[in-house]
Formats: C-alpha cells, sequence, structure tokens
DNA sequence: ATACGGCCCTGCGTGC
DNA sequence: TGCACGCAGGGCCGTA
C-alpha cells in the first residue's frame, strides 16, 4: 500500500476535483473491506464536500453530518473518473458527485477500508490512538529517543509503530533508515539521541521527496489520474537486495524483521 | 506494557 | 501450459 506519502498524492490528486461538489449517490459494491462498510456512510449523500484531510494513512472526506473515512489497505487505488467511466473489477465504493464525475476506490486485496465519523460521535478509536504526524513539529528526534528507552524490539519496527509515529511503512522505513545510517535490526532502546535526531530528520525527507515524486509505485499504486508515482527510481535499499550500496558499493543485505521484508547495507548502517 | 504471530484478501512471479 | 507456493505498500487482535 501505499504508505504516507501515496495517501498524501491521492488527497492532493482528488481533492480540486471533489471539495465543493455534493455528493450525488453512494455506493457499496462490495461491503466486505478491512472491516463491513457501515449503512452509516449513506449519511453523507446530498451533501457538499466541505474538505478532504488526511491523518495518517486514513483519508477523511467531510461533509456536513460527518466523514467518510477511506484508508486504502495495500492494494487500494482512488481515481475520479466520469460518472459513466466502464466500472473497473476491484472497484468497491462509488461516491459519484453532482458534476457527473465520480470517485472510486478500487483494491484487489480489500485490505482497505471505508468507515463513517458522525460530526457529534465520539472520535472512532482508530483514530485517537494514532501517534503524531511524521511531517509536523509534534514529531522528532527527541520523542523518537524518550519513547524508545526500555524497548528491546527491532529499531525499524518502533518507527513502524503507528502509536509512535504514523505514516511511516515498510519502504519508507528501510530507506529512513539507511539515510541516517542505522543497521535496522538494531534495538530500539539501543540507539542513541544523535542517531534519533538524524532519524527523525531522515523519515521527514524521504517522506517529502516521496510526495514530490507522486509517490512509489511498485505495483498497484496509481495518483488520482491514473499516473504512477516516480519514486520508485530514487529509492537506495528497498527491493535492492544484492545489488551495490549507492555509497559504499556493498551488497544490499535484506533480512525479514517483523514477518517484513528489509534491506540495508551492513556497511553504512551500524 | 511490550512483543510477536496470525489473519484478512487477490494477483503475480517462480519453479517444478 | 498448468499448478502449487510464496510473497506483496497495512494494521488489528489474541496470546505470552
Amino acid at each position: 500500500m501505499p504508505e504516507l506519502p501515496e495517501v498524501e498524492v491521492s488527497r492532493l490528486g482528488i481533492s480540486p476535483l471533489m471539495i465543493g461538489q455534493q455528493i450525488s449517490r453512494i455506493t457499496v459494491r462490495q461491503p466486505k473491506l478491512r472491516w463491513p462498510v457501515p449503512q452509516a456512510i449513506h449519511q453523507a449523500e446530498g451533501y457538499q464536500i466541505l474538505n478532504i484531510r488526511r491523518r495518517a494513512k486514513y483519508l477523511l472526506l467531510d461533509t456536513e453530518p460527518g466523514s467518510i473515512i477511506l484508508h486504502l489497505g495495500m492494494s487500494g487505488k482512488l481515481r475520479v473518473l466520469a460518472l459513466n467511466a466502464p466500472l473497473q473489477k476491484h472497484d468497491h465504493l462509488i461516491i459519484a458527485l453532482d458534476n457527473q464525475h465520480s470517485l472510486r476506490l478500487n483494491d484487489p486485496r480489500r485490505f482497505g477500508a471505508c468507515l463513517w465519523q458522525g460530526r457529534d460521535e465520539p472520535t472512532l478509536p482508530l483514530l485517537t490512538r494514532l501517534g503524531p504526524e511524521p511531517l509536523t513539529s509534534d514529531f522528532d528526534g527527541e520523542r523518537l529517543y524518550r519513547l524508545s528507552r526500555g524497548r528491546k524490539q527491532a529499531v525499524k519496527n518502533f518507527i513502524m509503530d503507528n502509536a509512535i509515529v504514523v505514516g511511516v511503512g515498510n519502504i519508507y522505513a528501510n530507506e529512513s533508515l539507511f539515510l541516517a545510517g542505522i543497521d535496522p535490526r538494531r534495538q530500539a532502546g539501543r540507539v542513541g539521541q544523535d542517531k534519533y535526531q538524524q532519524l527523525a530528520e531522515a523519515i521527514k525527507q524521504v517522506l517529502i521527496g516521496a510526495i514530490e515524486q507522486g509517490g512509489t509505485t511498485l505495483k498497484d499504486f496509481a495518483q488520482a489520474d491514473g499516473n504512477p508515482g516516480y519514486f520508485a527510481q530514487q529509492l537506495r535499499v528497498y527491493g535492492r537486495s544484492g545489488q551495490a550500496c549507492m555509497v559504499c558499493e556493498t551488497p544490499v543485505r535484506a533480512v525479514v524483521i517483523g514477518q517484513r521484508n528489509s534491506f540495508y547495507c551492513s556497511q553504512c548502517q551500524r
């Protein structure tokens, strides 16, 4: 999936086409996503889309009675197409707009989600337990250092924990650790303050760079206009197992950490 | 509290 | 050509 940059690129792509438009109809073709799609999302029908926000990897389509929450899971894509454009396999959700266009959520693996957050309802737990956004000043090396004391898990898993910081998935965790020169297997509690400072900056830099490139397309991801993202060309370690490190030419190693494929340079990352 | 494994799905590449 | 298998951007939940 889509990690934070891909979700942000999706938001930027669909926003100018959707904000200010009125939702005419919502069609759920496949209600079995990560969670059952609730009937309550139909409350948005007839209302204008006031704003589209991102929180972690969730997108929130704000309307007067509440917000439609979308998550792209591992293979989700959002596109805005003409209302009469042919349906495609795995088009699970269609949000039709008054301007004869529609948003389609296409997600082969169905790990994505569509939920409803009513305006006057308590915030969904899945939103309240999230840590800070990585691209704000709420997130810095000091936070990483403080929360990691005593933690024995691998630093890579630590930065992928949504309670620590949101939006860092497998690709960008690998890339950030490379930039910061930290071995992804290292115990989180044994990484020093200076290294965490570098890591926080690396995370910000990598995420910003990926957003600027339209995200990373490995296979499924597409921007809202259907084009791929181009950050894959700038990946330094992810998926480059056996190839020369771009800095020192040592072959990039692949290891499994927390059931996820991980890549690092044994020379540059300690 | 922390940490790990399992699980929800489909599609694609690999190797026999 | 066909089939079985493993693996893929995520994240919740149950269990030690």
